[in-house]
DNA sequence: TGGCTCATGTAATCTGTTACATGATTCT
DNA sequence: AGAATCATGTAACAGATTACATGAGCCA
């Protein structure tokens, strides 16, 4: 086969790409009111530098997926990104395909699974850092849960409830496991 | 400042290296079992495929991190690595440090996010992969916990438990949130 | 006046996947 | 005989982070 008949079929998925028309088919943003809502509402399912925004709001303009308004707001200078029609149509064909793959890097489980190296304090100390770490963002998903449950009216919150759930069960079960795992290493002579 | 003085201090983690080097803290392997591991015991917090396995083993061996032994088996040609004296004092290094991130990247959440745009359906329909790929995953899961539990002899095993441990607390609050999440939608119109 | 937040962006480079390539052995 | 599994590897590229760079406005 010559070389340059060789097919190169690479996936392309960016997902950067759907997160930001999400967001705007909920409302006009700028990149960095984009950054914010991913740090506080995606946050505990998803994450994204502006290493990733900035350029990918560039491309999707290029495409004719969003289109930028430049303005003065407060004095500062904002670039609001708004999603097209044909945007949106991008934004539902992706949302219609079926999940491909839910990426989970637990670097936490990997600690542990080595553990037996270090020994019983040290994978305590990451259990409780664990611990700590989501204690401390669970009110927040609380109350999230909690006033979008009040909210009846607009579907769209709905659909955030769903995942501000999802985030609530999931760290309550986190904190009954490091219970759990405490009990276990009980029973484990330190190294 | 000039060009060449510019500092480059970006990051080394490479994870790749932590999991292969605790993989053969356990036992020598080669590169194809390194795979099969990590897709049966890690894979409900961690992935990984050949084309980051088999240069990372050729880079560790060239840094002494690993030694390999070439032979045959059952015919076969095989190359199976031992980790070494320096291989164990980077990986005990790396376990004694804090964790730095859990990454997380549920696609099934961000289409639950944004699934105003295409509607209750689509969602239920994304809900029900969900659901369906944890409940045929769960009972090998709920099977490793059962079998770890009764080897009381090594250590390494306990370690293993509580990562598998965490992976059937988990599994279970998805499934718990699956029911929970259709009786929300029920009460939200298609479209 | 100094530090924080708002706001946008780029260059380097890291880390990994995907698709391709190859060939032997074992199972049915 | 053919399919599946065992076994190793590479080239191209994807997709993202990190660190750097810049500058204005706000607050104490």
């Amino acid at each position: 086969m010559a070389l340059e008949e060789r097919r190169v079929t690479v996936a392309n998925e960016k997902k950067i790409d759907q997160v930001i028309l999400g967001l705007l088919s909920h409302e006009s943003l700028t990149g960095y009111e984009m950054k914010k809502r991913i740090d506080t509402m995606l946050k505990y399912f998803w994450s994204a530098s502006y290493g990733s925004i900035y350029p990918a709001l560039n491309i999707l303009e290029k495409e004719g997926l969003v289109s930028k308004c430049e303005t003065k707001e407060n004095g500062r200078d904002k670039i609001i990104y708004t999603i097209t029609d044909e945007g949106k149509i991008h934004l539902k064909e992706w949302l219609e395909l079926p999940v491909v793959k839910d990426e989970l890097r637990y670097e936490t489980m990997l600690k542990l699974f080595f553990g037996c190296e270090v020994g019983k304090n040290i994978t305590l100390t990451h259990i409780q850092n664990f611990e700590d770490k989501i204690k401390s963002e669970l009110p927040y998903l609380q109350g999230a849960v909690n006033t979008l449950s009040h909210l009846q009216e607009e579907d769209t919150h709905k659909y955030y409830m769903l995942t501000a759930m999802f985030g609530e069960k999931v760290y309550k079960a986190y904190l009954e496991w490091c219970e759990e795992a405490r009990k276990v290493l009980d029973g484990v002579e330190n190294e």
